[in-house]
DNA sequence: TTTACATATCAATTAAATTTGATATATTAT
DNA sequence: ATAATATATCAAATTTAATTGATATGTAAA
C-alpha cells in the first residue's frame, strides 16, 4: 500500500494482452475506422478505397498494412489490383475480449446521485 | 478509379466513430490493459494499483484518466482514496460495434489454400 | 496546526505513430 | 520491349502519446 514502489524492469506482455493491444490500436484511428466500414459489406481494391476515402495512395497503404498485420483484413491479389477484406474471426477476438470481461465482472450497484462527485 | 485523386480537408470525424475511436485507443496499452484486468473483479484504490501494478504514481494516473475519459472508468473518493472501477455500458459500446460488424458482414467463402499468394 | 499520505497535474523529455514525397516492384496493355 | 497502372516501401518530417521528476491539492492523523 506504500508508494514507494519502483518501476520494475519491464515484463515482456502475455501473449494474449499484445494480440489485444495490437488490434485495439489497429482501431484506434479514424481513416482505418472508415477502411472497415467500406469493406462491411464487400471487399475492395486499393484503389476504390483511395478514391472513396480521398486518401493518397502511400497513406492508404500504411494504415491497410497496420490493418492486415493485425489481422483484422486479408487481401489477394487479382492481375494487378490487390482486394482487401475483413477477416471476421479477428474481430471476434476482440469483442469475446470485451464479452468476457462483461460476463465476468461483478453487476455494480447502480450509481446513485450524488455518491460520487467525480460524476459526470 | 483513378490515383489522381488529392487529399481532401480534414473533414470532422463522425461522433460515434470519434467515440469508438478513443475507446479503442485507450483499450490499446498494455498497462491500461492490466489495469482493467486488475479491475474486472474489483474496485481498488489507485495506490492498491500501483503496489500490483509496479507503477510509479503518476504514470498510473496518467493512464487511469485515459480510461476514465473514454468513460471505460469510474472513480468515487473515499477519504483520502479514490477508488476505479470498470465501467462496464462503455465496455459495451465497444462490443456492440464489434458485434454489428460482424453480424452484417456477408458471410465469405473459406478460403481455399492457395487461392490467395497473400496467404498467411 | 503541523505532518504524512494519496492523488492529480504540469513542464520537459523521450518514444512512437503518422504523413509526405519519392522511388521501387509487379502486372498488363500497346 | 516500352509505357501505363496498381500497389508497396522507404527515409525524412511532422504529429501525437508516454514517461519522468517535480510540485500542487486535498484529506486525515498526530
Amino acid at each position: 500500500m506504500t508508494q514507494t514502489t519502483a518501476q520494475s524492469t519491464a515484463q515482456p506482455a502475455s501473449v494474449e494482452t499484445t494480440c489485444l493491444e495490437l488490434g485495439f490500436k489497429a482501431l484506434s484511428d479514424p481513416i482505418r475506422l472508415k477502411i472497415i466500414a467500406l469493406l462491411q459489406y464487400q471487399e475492395l481494391c486499393v484503389c476504390d478505397l483511395c478514391d472513396r476515402l480521398e486518401l493518397r495512395q502511400s497513406k492508404l497503404s500504411f494504415h491497410l498494412k497496420v490493418l492486415k498485420d493485425t489481422q483484422l483484413l486479408r487481401s489477394r491479389q487479382e492481375g494487378r489490383w490487390v482486394y482487401y477484406r475483413l477477416n471476421l474471426p479477428q474481430f471476434a477476438v476482440l469483442e469475446q475480449y470485451l464479452s468476457e470481461l462483461r460476463r465476468l465482472s461483478p453487476m455494480l450497484p447502480p450509481r446513485l446521485c450524488g455518491e460520487d462527485e467525480d460524476c459526470g
